[in-house]
This record gives C-alpha cells, sequence and structure tokens, in this order.
RNA sequence: GGGCGAUUAGCUCAGGGGGAGAGCGCUUCCUUCACACGGAAGAAGUCGUAGGUUCAAAUCCUACAUCGCCCACCA
C-alpha cells in the first residue's frame, strides 16, 4: 500500500471518479412500489449562464441531501436541466448578430429563433458540465429544458387554463416597459435605486385668473411628460387651490388645454400640493385619469424616443428630450426652480437600463385569488421555509400581491397560444394552432406575436420537468419533491409562483416540503460577486486551487443561518487540508493491515470505546444538522470528529498497539481503525464525494459492507450505532488527554528535548484512580514523551517538580537541570493570580442566597466542584511556589 | 415609510442564560517511519453603546448607533 501517494491530488481522482459513478448509472432513480421517494428539483440555470459561486453554493447543499437520501436506500431524483431565459438569451444572439453587423429583423423571427436554437446547443451545455466537475449527482439522463416539445405542452395547457377560468386576461395598463430590451416587465423584473437627481417646477399659465391667480406651479422629476399632461390634480381638501378646481390650463409648448381636477391621491405636502398628470407615462397618473375621464396620451415610441404626439420634440431620445423641454420652459420663464432630489429609480433587472412605465396592451394573470392557497400551505406547514424567517417575506408578498404582467415583447420563448379572428373579433386560447376561427369559420385568424414571461414557464419546473400535463409515472411517485434550495433574490419571481402554480395543477399538492433559502456570497470586500465589475470569484478557479471536495467542504462551513457570506477563502484552504487529512490518515490504516481480516469491531480497550462513543456522537449531529440544514454545523462536527479526535487521538493512540502489541492485539485495533474511517467516510461522502470515494474503494470491508461505490453504500444508522455511546470512556479518556497536553506543555514551556523521556511522578487521591493509571496511562504515556512513572496515593512530590493537576490526578515532572527556576517562579505567580480571581468570583457566586435557593442543582454542584478543584490548584500553586522561592 | 439581518480574537465567522470557541494569520519548537496541505505549545477578545429582566446576560427584552438587504404608487 506504499504506493499511495502521500499527497491528496484531485485533479488526479475526480474525473476517473465522476466516470465511474456515471458509468454505474447511479445518478439514475427507479421508482420502488411501496418506497417513498425522495426528490429535488435543481434551480434550472440559465442556458446562457455559467457557474458562479452562487450556483456553486447551492448546488453542493442540493448534492449533500441527495446524496445522504440516496445513501439511506430511499429512491432519489435529482432532476436537472436548464431554462430558455427569454431576454438573457435573446440579448446574448442579438449581441451575436450585432457583432456581425447584423439585427434579429434582417433574420426575421423564425430564423431568429432557429439562431437562438444554434446558439442553445452549442452553449447551453456549458454548465451542466461544470455542475459535473462539482460532482453534482443529478439524474444526467434525463436532462430537462423549459422550450422541450413536452414542456411546452405544459405551458400552453397552463395559459389555456388559466384562460378559460378567467384568471389570465388582456388590458391597457402601465407597464415597466425596457427601452433597450423593447419588452414589458413585470414588477418584481425591475430593480429600484435611489437616484440623484431634481425635482423641477414648472409655471403653467391658467387660460383666464381666476380670483387674481394666473398660473399653478407643479412639481415633477420627468419633465419631458409633461408632453403628455392631460390635467392638473390637487387634492380636494387644499385651500390653496380650492378655488382652481375646475380651472382650465394652458399646457406650456403644447397649448393644450387641461383642467384641474380634486384628487385624494395628492399629498398637499409634497412639491407645490399640485400634480401634473401623464395618465399614459405614470401608473398613479394612469389612475387619477381614470377617475377623472382625461385622455392618455403616449408620448414615447418603444425605444423610449419621444413620439409624433410629442410635436416638435418628436424623435428626439427621452433624455434629450428633458434637457430641451427644460430650456424651452426656462426660455419660456416657465420654470420656477430646480430643486436637488433623491428619487427611487426603476432598472430592468437584464440590463439595467432605466425603465419607463409605458401604457400598452399586455397579458396579466389574475394573482389575488391563485395566491390563497398558497399562502394557506405555508401557514399550515404543508411548506416550510428554512430559515424560518423568510415565511414572512414570503406572506407579505403574497398577501399583497398584484397582477402580473405575463406577455413579452420577445421572440424567443414560448408564444401565447391565443388567437384572433379579425373577422369576427374572436379571441381564443388553443392548445392547437388554429388556422379557422371556431366561432365564424373565418382564416382570417393569426396567433398574438408576444412570448410569454420566462417565469410563467419555469414556475412549473417541479412538475413538467415530471412529464405533466401527461399523468406519468413518475410525475405520481416523485411529485412532490422534498426539498427546493435557492437564493432569497427569486423568493418572489419563481419560488412563490411554483407554490401558486404547483398546487392549482396538482389537486393542491405543493411543489416542495422544504425551502431552503440559502446564504447570498458576496466577495471578501462584502459586495455583490460580478464578472463585469471584475468583483467576482470564478468556482472552476477554486476548484483548481482546492479540488472539488475543498470547495464543496469550505463552503459548506460558511452556510449558517445568517442571509450573507462574505466569501471566505481560508475556510477552502483548510477544507482542502482537510481533505488530504482524510487522505493521509487513510493511508495510514491501510498502511497498518498486515494480518487484517475484517470482522466486525470489538472495544477491548477504553481508547476503543471512546472513539466508537464519538462516532455514535458525530452521526447523531450529522443527522439532526442534516435534518435541520445546518450545513455550517455540520460540516464542522465532522471535521472536529475527524481530525481532532480520530486523528490527534485514536490514531496515536493505536500506534503502541499496531507496533508493539501481538497479533490479536493487531487485529482488534485494525478492526476498530477500519470501521471508525469506513463509519467516517460515509458520514463525510456528502459534503466531500470525491476523496471519501478514491479512499473507500480500496477498504477492505466484509462483504456486508461492500458496495460498488460508497455512493450507493449504505447511510450509518444512528440507532445502531447509539449502543457505543459510552460516557465513563469519554470521561476516562478526557482526563488522559488533560494529562497528556499538560506534560506536553511543561515540555514545551522550558523547551525540553522531545528525545528526553521524562520520568515522573503521579499521586492519585485514591485507589480506583491509581488503578485507572495502572490500566490506561501507560497507553498513553508515549504521546506525552514519558518514560518511566510510578503511581500511589501516597506518592511525595519530587523538590523542583512541575505539577500537572487533572481530576483525581497530580502528576509531577522534576526539572531539576532542565530549568530555569526564576522564570517559573513568575509564571507560578500569574498562575496564581488568574487562578485566585476565578475562585473568588466562584465563591461569590457560591455565598449568594439567590444562586443556591433558584439555580438548578446540577448548575450548583457543577460550580462547588470547580471551585473545590481551583481551591486545590491554588494551594498546589502555592505550595510551588514556595518550594521554588 | 414598513420589514429583516449583522455588530464576538488582526481577518472571516461559529456559539446562544451558568467555566469566551474555530479556521486563517501571528509567536516558539519539531523535517519523529500517515500527513510540513503536517505535529506540539502559545499570544491574542471590557462578545457595538445605554438601559432593563434574572440568583446569573455575549446569550432574553427595549432603545440607540453603524453597516447591509428587501418591500412600498417618495409627483
Amino acid at each position: 500500500m506504499t504506493e499511495i501517494p502521500s499527497a491528496y491530488d484531485p485533479k488526479a481522482v475526480e474525473g476517473a471518479i465522476f466516470a465511474s459513478w456515471m458509468e454505474g448509472g447511479y445518478f439514475s432513480a427507479k421508482i420502488v412500489e411501496g418506497v417513498q421517494p425522495y426528490s429535488v428539483a435543481i434551480p434550472p440555470p440559465n442556458v446562457t449562464g455559467s457557474l458562479h459561486m452562487g450556483h456553486a453554493l447551492n448546488n453542493t447543499i442540493q448534492d449533500v441531501v441527495i446524496r445522504r437520501s440516496r445513501m439511506a436506500g430511499v429512491p432519489t431524483l435529482w432532476v436537472v436541466g436548464t431554462d430558455h431565459a427569454g431576454i438573457a438569451t435573446q440579448n446574448k444572439v442579438e449581441q451575436k448578430l450585432h457583432d456581425e453587423g447584423k439585427s434579429r429583423h434582417d433574420l426575421g423571427r423564425e430564423a431568429f429563433v432557429a439562431a437562438c436554437w444554434e446558439w442553445k446547443a452549442l452553449y447551453g451545455g456549458t454548465i451542466i458540465g461544470q455542475l459535473k466537475a462539482m460532482g453534482c449527482s443529478c439524474d444526467y439522463d434525463n436532462e430537462r429544458f423549459t422550450m422541450d416539445a413536452s414542456y411546452a405542452k405544459a405551458v400552453r395547457k397552463v395559459f389555456v387554463d388559466w384562460f378559460d377560468a378567467g384568471l389570465v386576461y388582456r388590458g391597457k395598463r402601465i407597464i415597466n416597459w425596457c427601452p433597450r430590451c423593447s419588452t414589458a416587465l413585470s414588477d418584481i423584473e425591475v430593480e429600484h435605486e435611489d437616484v440623484d437627481s431634481h425635482l423641477w417646477h414648472l409655471r403653467y399659465p391658467l387660460k383666464e385668473p381666476v380670483g387674481g391667480v394666473d398660473h399653478v406651479v407643479v412639481a415633477t422629476t420627468r419633465p419631458e411628460t409633461m408632453l403628455g399632461d392631460t390635467c392638473i390634480a390637487v387634492h380636494p381638501d387644499d385651500e390653496r387651490y380650492s378655488a382652481l378646481v375646475g380651472a382650465i390650463v394652458v399646457l406650456p409648448l403644447v397649448g393644450r388645454e387641461i383642467p384641474i381636477v380634486a384628487d385624494e391621491y395628492v399629498d398637499p405636502s409634497f412639491g407645490t400640493g399640485a400634480v401634473k398628470v401623464t395618465p399614459a407615462h405614470d401608473v398613479n397618473d394612469f389612475e387619477i385619469g381614470e377617475r377623472h375621464a382625461c385622455a392618455k396620451i403616449n408620448i414615447m415610441n418603444a425605444d423610449a424616443t419621444i413620439s409624433a404626439e410629442g410635436g416638435a420634440y418628436a424623435g428626439l431620445e427621452r433624455y434629450e428630450a428633458r434637457k430641451r423641454v427644460l430650456a424651452d420652459l426656462e426660455a419660456l420663464g416657465a420654470l420656477v426652480k430646480t430643486d436637488e432630489h433623491v428619487h427611487s429609480v426603476g432598472h430592468c433587472y437584464r440590463c439595467h437600463t432605466v425603465i419607463e412605465p409605458w401604457l400598452s396592451d399586455q397579458w396579466f394573470v389574475d394573482m389575488k385569488p391563485l395566491a390563497e392557497p398558497a399562502i394557506e400551505a405555508v401557514r399550515d406547514g404543508r411548506t416550510t421555509f428554512h430559515p424560518k424567517r423568510w415565511e414572512n417575506v414570503y406572506y407579505h408578498w403574497m398577501e399583497n400581491i398584484r397582477d402580473w404582467c405575463i406577455s413579452r415583447q420577445l421572440w424567443w420563448g414560448h408564444r401565447i397560444p391565443v388567437f384572433y379572428c379579425d373577422d369576427c373579433g374572436e379571441v381564443v386560447a388553443s392548445m392547437e394552432d388554429l388556422t379557422a376561427c371556431p366561432k365564424c369559420g373565418s382564416s382570417n385568424v393569426r396567433q398574438d406575436e408576444d412570448v410569454l414571461d420566462t417565469w410563467f414557464s419555469s414556475q412549473l419546473w417541479p412538475f413538467a420537468t415530471l412529464g405533466w400535463p401527461e399523468e406519468t409515472p413518475e410525475l405520481a411517485y416523485f411529485y412532490p419533491t422534498n426539498v427546493l434550495s435557492t437564493a432569497r433574490d427569486i423568493l418572489f419571481l419563481w419560488v412563490a409562483r411554483m407554490v401558486v402554480s404547483g398546487m392549482y395543477f396538482n389537486d393542491a399538492q405543493v411543489p416542495f416540503e422544504d425551502v431552503i433559502i440559502h446564504p447570498t456570497v458576496f466577495n471578501a470586500e462584502g459586495r455583490r460577486m460580478s464578472k463585469s465589475l471584475g468583483t467576482g470569484v470564478d468556482p472552476l478557479d477554486l476548484m483548481e486551487h482546492y479540488g472539488a471536495d475543498g470547495m464543496r467542504f469550505g463552503l459548506m462551513l460558511q452556510v449558517t443561518g445568517n442571509q450573507d457570506i462574505k466569501f471566505a477563502e481560508d475556510k477552502l484552504l483548510s477544507s482542502r487540508n482537510f481533505a488530504n487529512k482524510i487522505w493521509n490518515a487513510s493511508r495510514f490504516v491501510m498502511m497498518n493491515l498486515d494480518g487484517y481480516t475484517p470482522g466486525a469491531p470489538v472495544a477491548e480497550t477504553v481508547a476503543d470505546r471512546w472513539i466508537l462513543s464519538r462516532l455514535a456522537n458525530l452521526s447523531a449531529r450529522v443527522d439532526e444538522g442534516l435534518a435541520t440544514y445546518e450545513f455550517g454545523e455540520t460540516a464542522r462536527a465532522l471535521y472536529d470528529f475527524f481530525w481532532n479526535e480520530f486523528c490527534d487521538w485514536y490514531i496515536e493512540l493505536s500506534k503502541s498497539r499496531l507496533n508493539g502489541g501481538d497479533s490479536e492485539q493487531r487485529l482488534g485495533v485494525q478492526r476498530i481503525l477500519v470501521f471508525v474511517l469506513d463509519q467516517a467516510l460515509r458520514l463525510l461522502h456528502p459534503m466531500m464525494p470525491f476523496v471519501t470515494e478514491a479512499i473507500w474503494r480500496n477498504l477492505p470491508l466484509s462483504d456486508d459492507d461492500t458496495a460498488p461505490s460508497l455512493m450507493i453504500a449504505s447511510w450509518p444508522e444512528y440507532a445502531t450505532l447509539s449502543r457505543f455511546a459510552d460516557p465513563g470512556a469519554e470521561a476516562s479518556i478526557d482526563r488522559l488527554i488533560e494529562i497528556v497536553v499538560g506534560v506536553r506543555a511543561v515540555r514545551a514551556r522550558y523547551q525540553i528535548p522531545r528525545k528526553r523521556a521524562l520520568d515522573i511522578a503521579i499521586r492519585t487521591t485514591g485507589d480506583a484512580e491509581k488503578q485507572w493509571v495502572d490500566d490506561e496511562f501507560g497507553r498513553m504515556a508515549a504521546l506525552a514523551g514519558v518514560g518511566d512513572f510510578e503511581v500511589g496515593t501516597d506518592i511525595a512530590k519530587p523538590a523542583h517538580s512541575a505539577t500537572v493537576i487533572a481530576s483525581g490526578v497530580e502528576i509531577y515532572i522534576p526539572l531539576e537541570g532542565l530549568v530555569d527556576f526564576e522564570a517559573e517562579a513568575v509564571r507560578l505567580s500569574n498562575e496564581r493570580e488568574r487562578v485566585a480571581i476565578e475562585l473568588e468570583r466562584l465563591s461569590k457566586k457560591l455565598s449568594n442566597e439567590g444562586f443556591l435557593a433558584k439555580a438548578a442543582p446540577e448548575i450548583v454542584e457543577k460550580d462547588r466542584a470547580r471551585a473545590d478543584e481551583l481551591t486545590d490548584q491554588l494551594a498546589l500553586i502555592k505550595a510551588q511556589l514556595a518550594e521554588l522561592a
């Protein structure tokens, strides 16, 4: 076994191991009737995407729960695939065309869509390959895409069903228009940002003076929209303006005569208390316009240039128009003043262009009735969020939900299955393309030009990927899924809508039981990771440096209930080192297996009982941690057990028995080593699949324990391991550790060379302790560099010796000729000070009536014992000081 | 305007009523036959501020401060 390299090299093993998993077909899930399955639908990455830190974190989380479930013997499915990502993909392809000097209009719709498919075929698989590099155990044989033929059928059915139920409707509304993407967006696709701007005060003359007043001043942040003003609004109770209500204003630059109306919406304390109303360019203005029957004049084109309605300003880009309007108003003396003003401006979530509120015909989903059952499902716990506080965020949004604008003026996407008859005016949604009007029979029918919001199709992901609307066995078996893990930024865009549609189309069954909202990964400076800003970290680079396991485990260490992670690369470094530690501990075990035969572990020493007890404890903590999705704590528990307990103590303790013992002793310790290593590798596998698999396949296990791959080996059952729980052994080893650490500290303090064995004396408080030292200490002596030792209840402390105190024993280490006694006296004085302070604090507490009366008895008892211990220590230190003096 | 999160060692963060923890970094020693991606020993914190509850507060409550995030029709 000496041919095993002494450093773990991820690159040398990951590829081959992943290939063997694929070959073994372990990623596919088989339906086993009568057995409850486990399933997860991956948040489908965009076809345009490449792996970023959010994916790395989120997919590690999912792979951890998936791998654990699979090992537990449960039929386990992780559905994988990609999203067609309407705007993002269309933008990419348009950019490519642009580079070739063409636009999508040069190609025409059909050719453009073909170009998108071509692009997808070329680049769409990138991110799937990267998931494989991470070791994600998805069902790659059944990869889905949100524009697959079967998926398209699901999308179409949802639209048609909701249309027929009156839940989808068409309306002329103010929507969010991105002039660059040239499409409508839903409200939650708009990102609001505070922008330093101005509040311009404009003077509008009255047609005829009223009571000596000949004008009104309005305040606006978007002066160019004045070209579309159709009334002025004031608050009905605002006495400053009450005489003016009903008066007519002549709009400067335009000349249009518009009325002053009274409307409750107006806040008299803001600006001048008079609002210019542009119903075609502002949501509130639209509503005011509706209430007062004002015209809605659209003064802007789709590309945010001024339309013909803008008269002299027609054709100007919106901000150029703003400048010109302001300049012209100023020339007229109509620009009264310009205040500094910070206000929130909407930007496109895809291209960050400033959104224009714009009046147009769009399709909407009536969300209110759909949201109700989805709210209820979370209230009654059928779906639970982790951490739970996200449920409040969900409720707040769902309870105040507004209609969802689902039409997009794009070419890449699911085309809206609505057909218009130009003869009789019939409008129908249809599962099949229509060539004739179902009402009048006319062949003069045409399909709606728009496509659906990408999120309209992704909301169906958990069930459309399982074959819905067909009643497939997969849908019947794997729906609802168990866990959905995602970032908080798509809670509304995606998660909430999946609950809505999932319940509506699956007999009110929620799409997933648990929702994990994982922390958002920020860079070390706490800023958003962004490729374009160069503030990102590439997971592929990280895997290059730390291995897939190092990256995965390093990320898991950072997952806590917090909402953000400031990415800490040092955790990946220690995780890479951890993988190497696992590798080398395993290497040690395998290099010491001469004469080994597989067999059940039988504890022969306290150390054996201790490590088995700690293993049982680890199993409980890992189960608990994964069940509650506390990945950080779970990772730490695994790390602490393997490194600090198994490697630092058990393996070190095993060495004397492996080297010095008889063959029976050797076999005993070998079996414990192999057993604990095997179980630990299983527990580690979900987080570190590669290194654990690479080692595990070479472990000489008995036939009962073996499997072709660790991936499908059995998960350690706490119910089985719990019999190893052994508090007595834990206390015993704790004491041994205390002694060894104490002796080592003495050695380090006086720089006693490690080759020089220390002969020590041990005084015990009783015969039981003496027996314990005789039985157990010898096994540990080597770890402390102890040579000979004598033990007894009546051992006298040798002159000039250091003392180590542990429960029930005092260790004396003669220092004659080794130590600077003056320095030791100084150290002891400091120690005396520290102990005295702690003892004083405890004594005060123990003489407090309230404490004695009200504190839990075991707490009082613990403090008493501690105080006794400190008293003894203090006496000893004093005695030693007296000796040195 | 409403809501949420954070504030603990130089850095990144765990912990969560009763003896302040980890990783990285730092100091000293050790190339000992699993591992220098290692071993051993150490230094280092008034647990954001001010009140309150409690026998007992880093932990619970209330304010406040600072940073960050989300929501909202802030002309």
